[in-house]
DNA sequence: CGATCATTGATGACGCGTCAATAAAAATCT
DNA sequence: AGATTTTTATTGACGCGTCATCAATGATCG
């Protein structure tokens, strides 16, 4: 059914670099982050959208699917960073199985402390070098394997 | 220094869209390797190289080199990828610090027998869907973008 | 040659994320 | 209403990768 075709040699590098340039790219902003705050990428990913709230005060189930992760993962990171004093948990008021994540000041001042370095850094790394045409080509092209990717998966 | 303008709403939904991408190829390759042969990401990536020798066999640094991976991530895996029987360690004869990592049968079986449809998803899910013209871009743009990290890191 | 430094690799501790199981509450069905 | 199913969150076990440390060997320099 498959055929035992592999990839040719141009193929190949433009994998390799696809794969190799996202592992760098991560690596130098996890590697600032944690310089600039102590905070870890993911630690970094739950706090944004926490920050963007009035309350700083979201529920998990919506946390987690605009992170799209797992709810263990994100049960499991709420408690870490629950006890560095980032966030804290507290009892849904509509739905006694849910729970609320609340940003602490010690949150909202790391975050704040990471993010615009974070954002000059992406700038640095990703957008400065490209140009506008590029740019153009590289969102069609993201958003249509996004999309061939969630019609094949359903 | 930084200034603290942050990314306006193309390029965050560009990055999104990049990270995105990512890891959702990520999770439907690594999903294949598991499902077709057992093998994690991880281990699929080292039995490659091995395979790709005339002897099936690496000196630990060198494979670790091409991988780009830390030694101690290698020597990981590799004590547990020896315990599963994929590999096998020996000592190497001209260097006695250093340590040779060995193909077995199991492990030949299992990297050729994923090898085929890992193929095939990266050209369902990446290549096939892009033009020419696209694929020339991806690589303009992932080549210099690799060069700027370079260049910046160093 | 001998002292010092660099390289190679293994290991333990630790934080992380996935999976399976559990518990509790809400929604749904009869 | 009562039983069943679905949703929400937590937990424990486990494999993984990073970091710091260590041991052993090789390379370098005086």
């Amino acid at each position: 059914m498959a055929r035992p075709r592999p990839l040719d040699e141009h193929q190949r590098s433009l994998w390799k670099a696809y794969r190799d340039l996202y592992q760098e790219l991560s690596g130098a902003l996890h590697a600032q982050l944690l310089h600039d705050a102590g905070l870890s990428g993911s630690e970094y990913a739950v706090l944004v959208p926490l920050s963007h709230t009035p309350d700083g005060v979201l529920r998990a189930r919506e946390l987690g699917g605009e992170l799209g992760w797992d709810r263990s993962r994100l049960s499991h990171l709420v408690r870490r960073m629950e006890k560095r004093g980032f966030v804290a948990r507290e009892e849904c008021s509509e739905d006694a199985r849910g729970s609320m994540v609340r940003l602490t000041d010690a949150g909202r001042a790391a975050v704040e402390d990471a993010a615009p370095e974070h954002s000059e850094a992406i700038r640095r790394y990703f957008f400065n070098p490209l140009s506008r045409d590029e740019l153009e080509t590289l969102t069609a092209v993201f958003d249509r394997l996004l999309d061939h990717l969630a019609r094949d998966q359903a």
